[in-house]
DNA sequence: CAATATTGAATGATTATTCAATACAAAACT
DNA sequence: AGTTTTGTATTGAATAATCATTCAATATTG
C-alpha cells in the first residue's frame, strides 16, 4: 500500500506543504509502527524506508515527535474526508447513509492491518500527549456528533424509542473500535466482512423491520 | 490503589513466588505505565516508586521486559480469577451469571484508570512480542469460549434464534474493549455505570422479554 | 561471623539531533 | 555550447542524552 501522490520529483518548494520526500516519510513512518511497533519506531528505521538519510528525514520534520505527529494527522485527515464524504452526500437516505458509514468504518482502506496498527500504537499514548490529542479529539468528537444526528432521524423514521441516539451511537462506536483491535489480532476470524456483519445484525435488532439490514 | 498482599516482609525464599518486594515492583510498575506510559516506563522511575534501587529492580526481575511481563501476568491473572468465579458459581441461573460477568467487566477494580491503562499499553505491543501474546491469549479465548457457551443457554431458554451466540457473545466483547478505551480518554462521559447500562441495554435489545435486563 | 539482600556508580548500547561537507540543479556568464 | 557561480537538497559521521544492565561494595539478617 503506498499513498504517495504520484507527483514529479520536482524542485521542493517551501510554500507548498506537498513534497515527494515529505510524503515518502510519512508513508514509510505508518509502515514502520505497522511492521516494528511504536516503540521500535526509530528515525534510522523510518529513514531507511524512505530511502533517504536518517538526517534528513530529521531535517525534513524538525524532529521525531513531529514526524510521528505528522503520519497521526494524514491518517486522521484521509479518515475524517472518508466520512465527510458520506455525510455530505445528498442523494443518501438515512438507512443507506448508515450502512455506507458502516462499510466504509470497515473498508480495506480504513481497516487494514497498517493503519489500524497506526491507530492502536497512537491510542496508547494519547493520554500522556496532547499533542497526539489534539490531533484527533475534535475530529472524533464531530464524527460521533454526525452519527447521533443520523440515528436520531433514523429512530424517528422507524419509531423506535427504547434506545436513545446516543445509546445506539455510543454502542456502534465501541463495537468498531473494539472490533478493529480484533481484526489487528485475529485477522484470519476477523475479516472485514465478518465486523461488518455484525454491526448490521445489532441495527437489525434494534430496526427490525428495516429489510436493508438484510 | 494497592494491590499489594498483606503478607510481613519475612525474607524471601527462592521457593516462594511471593516477596513484597516483588509485589511492590509490580504495583509499581502498572502505576507507572499507567501514569508514564510504556514508552516512558523506565526501570528508574519504577524503582523510585517502588522505593527500591534501580539495581535492585533489574536484579529482583532479571531484566525490565521479565518485569513489564510479570506486571501483564499479574494483572491477567486478576482478571481471569474474577470472571472464573462467576462462571463457577452454580448458585447462578445463565441470566444472572450473564449479568454478573457484566459488572464485573466494569467493576472499579477491573476497568479503572490504571488497569485499563496498562491492558492499552500492551495491547498496543502485543504484536510485536510474542511474549506479551502468550500471557493472555489462551486466557483471552477460554473466556470468550465460556461466554459463548453461556448465551447459548440463553439463547435455548429464550428462543432467541436470530443471532447466533458466536455473534452475541462476538458483540458483547467488542463492545467491553471499546468502551475500556472510552473509559479512559473520557471517564467524565464514560463513567462505569453508563457503560455497564449499555450493554445492558443491548442484551435488553435482544432478549425483550427478560425482565431483568430492565 | 557467614550468608543473603540491597545499593549505586560505572558501563555500554541505543538513538535523536546536529552540522560541516558534498551533491545537485538552476541561473549567470563567457 | 560550455563553464562558473549560487543556492538549495541531502548526506553521514560526530555528539549528547537516555537508559538497561552489571557488579563490586555495603548493609542487613540470622
Amino acid at each position: 500500500m503506498s499513498t504517495n501522490t504520484n507527483q514529479k520529483p520536482t524542485t521542493n518548494d517551501k510554500n507548498s506543504e506537498i513534497s515527494v520526500n515529505h510524503q515518502k516519510l510519512i508513508d514509510a513512518t505508518i509502515e514502520t509502527i505497522a511492521k516494528r511497533g511504536l516503540a521500535d519506531t526509530t528515525i534510522s528505521h523510518v529513514a531507511k524506508k524512505a530511502e533517504v538519510s536518517q538526517g534528513y528525514a530529521n531535517f525534513r520534520f524538525k524532529s521525531k515527535e513531529n514526524l510521528l505527529l505528522s503520519s497521526l494527522q494524514f491518517l486522521s485527515d484521509e479518515y475524517k474526508k472518508s466520512w465527510q464524504k458520506i455525510f455530505e452526500d445528498e442523494n443518501l437516505d438515512p438507512i443507506d447513509r448508515l450502512l455506507r458509514i458502516c462499510e466504509n468504518d470497515f473498508s480495506k482502506k480504513i481497516a487494514n492491518q497498517n493503519k489500524i496498527s497506526v491507530w492502536i500504537a497512537f491510542y496508547s499514548e494519547v493520554k500522556f500527549r496532547p499533542s497526539y490529542r489534539s490531533v484527533c479529539q475534535d475530529q472524533d468528537e464531530i464524527y460521533l456528533n454526525q452519527t447521533k444526528k443520523l440515528i436520531d432521524e433514523i429512530n424517528h423514521l422507524t419509531n423506535q424509542t427504547s434506545l436513545t441516539s446516543v445509546e445506539i451511537s455510543e454502542t456502534y462506536h465501541s463495537m468498531v473500535d473494539g472490533l478493529w483491535q480484533r481484526i489487528l489480532f485475529e485477522p484470519k476470524v476477523y475479516t472485514n466482512e465478518f465486523c461488518k456483519s455484525l454491526i448490521i445484525k445489532y441495527f437489525k435488532s434494534i430496526y427490525p423491520d428495516e429489510t436493508r439490514f438484510q
